[in-house]
RNA sequence: GGGCGGCUAGCUCAGCUGGGAGAGCAUCGGCCUUACAAGCCGAGGGUCACAGGUUCAAGCCCUGUGCCGCCCACCA
């Protein structure tokens, strides 16, 4: 049993402690775990797996904080609720990774041969890849980590196979030579979209193709001169004139005796260069193309390191390719063949994973043909089945389903689910099957050998959202959350898994894999530019956490939210969120010392909103109106609005205003006034814990647990639903009458000087009698707040001269200073007002003057434009007594 | 070459279907007022990039221009 002094929260809110053990208390309760109870709406989510290699980076955290808001709010609205975590094999990142750890001791793959590497590989993952799972714990991602799943566990690895047979099986995986993007570094395929282009100033070579008859000279233009050892042909546009004649006449190949011919073929833009354009079809995918017109050979003179093999000529073999550039443009100038060098910017391919610049080059592959597929995810979201926040997504998203091409799958690498193909020995059949067969179906020979070739990574990862949950069995997992609710990644990953996630999806469980895509922006540091290692800007988030605190850390992300592409993270930034979590500690701690030794029951005065005095009426409607607006921010994914809606309350209502003003009824001796103040501050806090949670959970889950009661866990008590009873706007604007006295009353203490502590008079005029009367009523109230000796409220009367004076709305307030009136000070501000309203008045009065304002607008907005200016109206009338009285004194 | 996003207070950004320009931070002035100086009170600060147009009414809709940034693309 706590005592309660016990209970009276720490001066200052000392994270470190509290997250370890809320982060032990949520994993040992296992209130994260999935329920799938009958009735209840589903509401899932998987992670966008990172890879296992990773390390948590700011990305990460605002990802998963948004994913962790989303899973803890349906939670506590008691839906059936999953969040699936795992990782990614990441075939590439986590070979590289490997590699790097054996070339320390001094051996490569090679060496060890494919088994023992991938034991290693797994040793590896063993030892190391969980950091990223412990990292995502720490930000308090409440995920169900029973749960996790990895790219290469055994069931994941059925569910590859059993795709990629139905898909072989159907005609839609194939196997062919075909011009690839390679990487010469990994030593692999890459599909189109694992290619990033970059603009470069590159060198435009003009180099003379003489005729082999050696009657004349053609010149052709060229950024890659290494590639003219492969060349098979030279293309010129059909209707170039200047070429017509060389149909018949064939081109001897400078540095080589090749003899290669001209075709005509209309890809060629005439404008470029010469007009003419050399043809190597095994290392360029246009010429690949051309060639195949034009049944030209392919002659492929680079090998899979980036090295001229014995095709480019005893003079090159061997040399790097870049190096081979520089050999053959100094060969050429020697012997004559080089016309002119120009500068020139162009756009070269490199590999996303190790940026070394990729070489198109013919290889055998295997392809999936996306069209089919592609085609019902366009469908998904042209007919609403899925929608991509925001949605200016969506025209990106169908150009580049459009326009894409078949999908490479095949690697070169050992690490990666490996392809389900056999080649029988014996008769060559292609054998593909999702057991391991024994022997030939055909031959019925055992001498069969497997692809070495894995799988690409996203082909797994595009499984993900129905292969975490056990397909191809029919799961209870799968009929309760499949299809997924949502899937919050950021944007630049759309195309990679995003859309092949769909495409596999909907072909597979002939369902959208998730409801609505939400794409948010990429983090930058403070100017804008992308966090790196080498540029030293990186933000790290766990460093963030154990310097702020987490929950302050995801407070501050969850603002970002809404931007549109580039979030710039300044660390000061999250700082001042620092200040709101503990301002919200101190606000509970103040409670905590008039509510810790209550009963529970204590709240039931807000089933009767109507008989408490006039503030707790207020904050209880303001409270109404706040889970109306986090509740259906929280269900549009405006997650900046919840974040700031809860600070706006927190801060300026629920403290500045609510704390401030019961504060009297709390230590006084009227136990009727105290109890509905505890009443309703226990009740107003405990729906803030409730609402902030999400956000913030761990803060919350502490001041959770001290509050008075048996409590279950936060994690798990019901999210607030609105109160109609406490919704009450005469309160609110009863309320905001006064606050706007004493807001005008603090104004003239402060411009006018008087110290805080001196106790003045003030006199309040006021000709609507209804309002003199609720401001006379609350008069102790306005003294308490503004330090007043005496405030007196008379509906009209001698206006006092030698007084500071403030106008609210119609209402004046003065405020009697004997003799210490600055009058130059009170002219500037009353001017400065003056200016303001005409400026309004101004606007409306021009407004209420057109007629075809009148005819047109509707009729509310003129009601709210006359009520407008008759406030202004009567505002500025005051203002000029004021001005006309104030002058009068000096 | 196409396409997309941004341009609002000194800084970072909100501003939903068009009807009196907002927040946080920073700035200035005053306060240790019994939860919080990581705080309280008060104040100042904006031709909403520019030019046209639609409308009774435009930060918001349309057209064009200018910067800044991103994505896609087979001019070698």
């Amino acid at each position: 049993m706590k005592t309660p002094d016990e209970k009276l929260l720490s001066k200052g809110y000392e994270f470190a402690e509290v997250e370890q053990k809320w982060l032990e208390n949520w994993q040992q309760s296992g209130c994260f775990a999935a329920t799938m109870e009958e009735g209840r709406p589903a509401f899932s989510i998987v992670i966008p797996p990172p890879n296992v290699t990773g390390v948590l980076h700011v990305g990460h955290a605002l990802n998963n904080t948004l994913q962790d808001i989303l899973i803890r709010y349906h939670r506590m609205c008691g839906d059936n609720t999953l969040w699936v975590p795992g990782t990614d094999h990441a075939g590439i990142a986590t070979q590289n990774v490997v590699e790097r750890q054996l070339a320390e001791e001094g051996k490569t793959r090679d060496d060890l041969g494919r088994e023992a590497f991938i034991e290693k590989v797994w040793e590896w993952r063993q030892e190391k890849g969980g950091r990223i799972i412990n990292q995502l714990q720490k930000l308090g991602a409440s995920c169900d980590w029973e749960r996790e799943r990895f790219t290469m566990d055994e069931g994941l690895s059925r569910a590859v196979r059993e795709v990629f047979v139905r898909l072989y099986r159907e005609g839609l995986i194939y196997k062919g030579d075909y011009i690839v993007n390679w990487c010469p570094r990994c030593h692999t395929a890459l599909a189109d979209d694992e290619v990033e282009h970059e603009e470069q100033q590159g060198k435009l070579y003009h180099i003379r193709y003489p005729y082999a008859d050696g009657s004349g000279e053609v010149v052709v233009a060229t950024t890659r001169p290494e590639t003219t050892l492969g060349d098979t042909g030279v293309a010129v546009h059909p209707d170039d004139e200047r070429y017509r004649h060389l149909a018949e006449i064939g081109l001897r190949l400078p540095l080589t005796e090749r003899v290669i011919p001209v075709v005509f073929d209309q890809h060629v833009d005439r404008e470029f260069g010469t007009g003419a354009l050399k043809v190597t079809p095994s290392h360029d995918r246009n010429d690949y193309e051309i060639g195949l017109r034009h049944s030209l050979p392919r002659l492929k003179v680079i090998d899979d390191k980036g090295i001229m093999n014995q095709a480019a000529g005893s003079d090159y073999c061997g040399l790097d390719r870049f190096a081979c550039r520089m050999k053959v443009v100094e060969n050429l100038d020697r012997l004559g063949f080089l016309v002119r060098v120009e500068e020139h910017q162009h756009a070269v391919g490199h590999c996303y994973r190790c940026k070394t610049v990729s070489e198109p080059t013919t290889s055998l592959q295997w392809f999936v043909a996306v069209r089919p597929l592609a085609d019902k995810a366009v469908a998904a979201v042209r007919d609403g089945r899925i929608t991509i926040h925001p949605k200016s997504w969506n025209n990106t998203f169908y150009s580049w389903m459009d326009n894409i091409r078949d999908w490479c799958i095949s690697r070169q690498i050992w690490w990666g689910h490996r392809i389900p193909a056999w080649t029988c020995a014996d008769c060559g059949a292609l054998i593909v099957e999702s057991t391991d067969p024994v022997r030939c179906p055909t031959c019925a020979s055992t001498s069969l050998t497997q692809e070495t070739d894995v799988l690409d990574t996203w082909f797994s990862s595009a499984l993900w959202p129905f292969s975490t949950m056990g397909w191809p069995q029919p799961t209870r997992e799968l009929a309760t959350f499949y299809p997924t609710a949502v899937l919050i990644t950021s944007f630049d990953i759309l195309f990679f898994w995003v859309a092949r996630m769909m495409m596999m999806g909907l072909h597979f469980m002939d369902e959208v894999p998730f409801r609505d895509v939400y794409l948010h922006a990429l983090v930058r540091d403070k100017h804008g530019k992308k966090m790196s290692k080498s540029t030293g800007n990186v933000i790290d988030p766990l460093a963030v956490m154990a310097e702020y605190g987490t929950d302050a850390m995801r407070f501050t992300l969850t603002p970002f939210a809404a931007q549109g592409r580039e979030i710039k993270l300044d660390e000061e930034r999250i700082e001042g969120y620092r200040h709101f979590i503990n301002k919200l500690w101190n606000a509970a701690r103040f409670a905590l010392m008039h509510v810790a030794h209550c009963q529970p029951s204590v709240t039931e005065v807000v089933l009767k909103p109507q008989e408490l005095p006039l503030v707790h009426r207020w904050i209880l409607s303001r409270t109404a109106t706040l889970i109306r607006e986090v509740r259906l921010a929280l269900d549009e994914y405006r997650f900046n609005d919840v974040a700031s809606a809860n600070y706006q309350f927190i801060w300026r209502e629920f403290c500045d205003w609510y704390l401030e003003w019961i504060k009297a009824d709390l230590f006084a001796d009227n136990q009727q006034a105290q109890d509905q103040a505890r009443g309703v501050l226990l009740t107003v806090l405990e729906t803030v814990l409730k609402l902030m949670h999400p956000i913030t959970p761990f803060v919350t889950e502490e001041i959770w647990s001290v509050l008075p009661g048996q409590r279950e866990l936060l994690a798990i008590s019901s999210f607030p639903v609105v109160t109609d009873s406490w919704s009450d706007d005469a309160a609110v604007e009863e309320m905001e009458l006064l606050m706007g006295i004493i807001t005008g009353i603090r104004n003239i203490r402060a411009e006018a000087d008087v110290h805080p502590s001196q106790r003045i008079e003030a006199l309040v005029l006021c000709a609507d009698p209804q309002r003199a009367t609720a401001i006379e009523t609350f008069a102790a109230a306005i003294s308490d707040m503004t330090r007043l000796s005496v405030l007196t409220v008379r509906g009209e009367g001698d206006r006092p001269s030698d007084a500071a004076t403030y106008i609210y709305k119609d209402i004046e307030i003065f405020v009697p200073l004997k003799g210490l009136v600055d009058v130059a000070a009170e002219l500037a501000r009353i001017a400065r007002e003056r200016d303001k309203v005409e400026a309004k008045l101004k606007q409306v009065n021009g407004k209420l003057a057109n007629e075809r304002f009148l005819a047109n607008a509707r009729a509310e907005v003129i009601a709210g434009e006359r009520a407008k200016k008759a406030e202004l109206d009567a505002r500025m009338a005051k203002l000029l007594e004021a001005e006309e009285r104030i002058r009068r004194m000096a």
